[in-house]
DNA sequence: AGGTGCATGTAACAGGTTACATGATTAA
DNA sequence: TTAATCATGTAACCTGTTACATGCACCT
């Protein structure tokens, strides 16, 4: 007779979202709304978040011992201030050091459309010139953000760093691409 | 008092996975599981699908008119082929020639962990390290499929193109960031 | 007096993944 | 005969977005 299987009493799992809520609260950001900010003039370029996770997310962590929230109402404005339990900080710490796989997720129209841009060649380089335009955009959001980063901790601006760099790389690769299938356009 | 709003006769829209399986299909992909095969190879790299997603879609797609499938078993087993519809090529042109702003999503947890490394910075050469190590492996996937790649339409090889040198470029930041950080553990 | 920003929250929905089910064919 | 591959499909689940609701505070 087969031993019943181990009871699986691990606690809840830490969702990825509840991974950046509290990297978020170890970098000083106390409240979801804090959170919700700051995560979008920076991590959205890489991991986007709403309210209707971060919220939520709240209080399962709480739930699960990982976060503290206590009231601190700033005038007669309702908030919570959340901080890092003991438990907190090591889940935070477990997951950076976990040696799982992490997650890698694309979805990216733009390069589809190039992808499938035989079924309409006269529009592939306004496609590309689409694309570049994107980066651009990218790239200008991420130098607004680059001089306060750079005073700040060493994470952030790691990945600002990259960011940037990745971007200036993918917009030469689209001009490059444009002037070639410009000067073929051209032979014809 | 205001008119009626326009009856919105519009027919139901076309998805975004409905847009990658016309695009396959334009590519000479005919079945459910030749789509699935050729995307697992091709475009994965910046649009994933499933099955789950897949035939469903195909379905719809019928009732939409766009395609037209037909069953072409291949010996014993059941199979259908799906061509595209005037009404499907000119939805496929249509989406390739929107000026709507494409979508762009990306969930990456190697960014994240970057980003919050300064909870655990002994771990931060290690993570880059990481990072680095997937870009290998999918810079060696998409260099094994250049090849036949190259012989094929403009539009892969472009996608694919762009995937190398991207990726290539990105080694080398992991890399050179990597050389700084033991230069600075060094100092210490 | 009214618009914007601070601050929290929820319900409905859309989209996608996973696991499962089925069954034929082919190569070892 | 058995494992892998071809081929199709569905149901349960999970995750995340959108739209909405609430109300205070601050600036003009």
């Amino acid at each position: 007779m087969t031993p019943t299987p181990t009871p699986e009493q691990h606690p809840p799992q830490l969702s990825a979202t509840g991974r950046v809520i509290l990297g978020m609260i170890a970098l000083g950001k106390t409240t979801g709304y804090d959170i919700k900010q700051f995560a979008d003039l920076t991590a959205r370029h890489f991991w986007a978040t709403s309210y209707g996770q971060i919220y939520p997310e709240l209080k399962r962590l709480e739930e699960m011992g990982l976060v503290r929230g206590r009231p601190k109402p700033s005038g007669g404005r309702a908030r919570t201030e959340y901080q890092l339990t003991k438990a907190g900080e090591r889940a935070l710490q477990g997951w950076l050091s976990s040696d799982e796989e992490p997650l890698y997720e694309l979805r990216d129209e733009g390069m589809l459309k190039l992808f499938f841009s035989d079924s309409l060649p006269e529009r592939r380089l306004e496609n590309i010139r689409a694309m570049r335009a994107r980066e651009e955009r990218r790239l200008a959001q991420l130098r607004a953000i680059e001089p306060h980063a750079s005073q700040g901790p060493e994470g952030p601006y790691l990945t600002l760093q990259l960011g940037i760099a990745n971007t200036e790389w993918q917009i030469e690769w689209c001009k490059e691409t444009e002037r070639r299938l410009a000067a073929e356009t051209d032979k014809e």
